[in-house]
Parts: C-alpha cells; structure tokens; sequence
DNA sequence: GTAGTTGCAAAACCTTTGCACTAGG
DNA sequence: CCTAGTGCAAAGGTTTTGCAACTAC
C-alpha cells in the first residue's frame, strides 16, 4: 500500500524520503484508527526518534493535497488523519460518545440528499457525515 | 428567543448577566449565520467595548452544556456556534467551497443509516452531514 | 452578603513558518 | 550537484485557566 503512494509521490516529481516513508508506515499500521498528527508523531519517534512535528505535518498536508490521505475534524479542536483508499467512496463514521473509537461506516443513504440540492442549483462535491453515540461494547457500561 | 433562553439559565441557577444576554443578541442578530467566537466578541464589543474574550468563550460552553446553542466544526481550525433552535432536528448544513457561505439543509434521509446502525448495537445519540461544494452564486464564476 | 461571573494576562494547545543544514534523484 | 525536504526553535491562532475585582440574586 505504501509502495503504490510512494509511486503517486514519484510521479508528482516529490521525493521519498525516509521520513514520508516512516509517517505513511505508522499510519498503516493503525488500520484504520483515525490518527492525530500528534499520534503519528509519536508513532513514528518510537524507531526514528529524530523526526519533527513539522515534517509530519508538512508530509500530511502534502498526500491531503496528493488524496493520499483524508483530514477531518471530529469536533476535538485538532484534526485526524486516514488513508482515502477507495477513490469516490464517501466516508461516514461513527464516534462513541463513551470511549472515543471511531469506526467507518459503509452505508450512503445520502445520494437523496445530494440529488434534492443539485436540483436546486448547488454543486456537490464532498460530503462528511458522522454519527455520535455509544458503540456496542460501551453501551452496557454503567460506569463511564 | 433570547428571552426564552434566559428563563433557561434561571432555571438551572446559572445568573442572567449583561454580557451572557449581549452575546446571545450578538448571534441572534447574526440570524442564521454560524458565527465563531471571535466574530460574537467582535459583534459584542461594538456597544459594549469592555467584554473579554474568555467571557464568550465560558458564555458559548455553558450555553453548549444547556443545549442553547451546538458548537460545530466546519474544518477550519476553530468552531463555530449556532442556536439548537428544533429540539431534536438535525443539523445538516452545505459549505461553499469558494464564497465559504455556510447554508442549513432540511431534508433528513439519514434514518435509515441509523437504523441500520442500531441493528448492529448501536445507539446513536447525534450526528452530523457536510456538504460541500459550490452554492448557486459561486457555480457559474470562473474566478476564484 | 456571597457565590457565581467577569476581565485581564498568561498559559496551553495545535499548527505553521523561517532558516540553516541535509539528502534524494 | 542542486533543489526539495528536514529539524529546530520561534511564532501564530484558537481556546483555556488563575486570580483579584465585581455584580446578580
């Protein structure tokens, strides 16, 4: 995976570094957790304790602008970042209120949605949905 | 409206203060526009120059506590506030890329998301849609 | 009167930037 | 080589906090 965003880095004339190699390999290995830069950061320190904060987010802004990686807001005041994978698959997500994971969601019911406002003279071109509550494993826990 | 929000903090013992109502004015006034905290410091200030900054801050978190007003991000690096109004009506809102006008959206077909979702053992308490993309006025300028 | 509220200044965050040094192609 | 990329430290922007003074009830 990491090699074909290292081909897409090539082809856009940007380097492969070891460090870009190092962010996009922590970020892997989180499998789908929605990391923080900060996260990241520290993720990669661990076995390349010389890298910066700057590099990472330097890195991250490029493979956002790249569509190698996705940046949203879950109202945290700081922003996390996934791989995009699929090409024109919107992501959903659900956030538990309790424990904080965040989970993809696959359904779309939203098309109707898009439609109704592209008739009325809007263009859409990105949408982001997430979902709040309590994941089935916090759900049954009095204490929180 | 803000008269109705100020029974709200009597209710729950919190004081009516001149800058809790000057900042619930400031967003009334804004009718609709999300504004962020700095914008309501700066519309508060106008005719009541002393305020601080940390005034609406604390203002915009109680009011948050007491589901007065829903704090969002849209992406930016910073919240922005607007009045619950419906109790138990989503918000859905679309984001111009280009003039940046945030707009509601009515239309609700996320039920199905939901349910879907709460087969699975779930429980879903809030969410939250983007959209994105151009607005009517924006869609047909070539300058950007 | 008195506990809750305020304004200020400072701190705490997250993120970006300037600059001299380094390394990928 | 030579420019893009890096690490550091400093700055920027938003939000929070400590504290003495103040005010709504």
């Amino acid at each position: 995976m990491v090699d074909s965003y290292c081909k897409i880095l090539n082809k856009n004339r940007f380097k492969v570094t070891r460090q870009r190699k190092a962010i996009m390999e922590a970020m892997e290995k989180a499998n789908g957790v929605h990391l923080t830069a900060d996260e990241i950061y520290f993720g990669v320190k661990q076995d390349y304790p010389e890298i910066g904060i700057s590099t990472v987010y330097r890195t991250l802004e490029l493979l956002a602008r790249l569509n190698i990686v996705h940046k949203t807001s879950f109202d945290e005041g700081k922003f996390r970042y996934e791989f995009c994978e699929d090409e024109g698959h919107y992501h959903h997500h659900f956030v538990c209120n309790a424990c904080g994971t965040i989970i993809e969601v696959e359904e779309d019911f939203l098309h109707q949605l898009e439609e109704s406002l592209e008739e009325r003279g809007f263009i859409i071109t990105d949408h982001k949905v997430q979902l709040y509550g309590y994941c089935p494993a916090c759900r049954n826990q009095d204490t929180e």
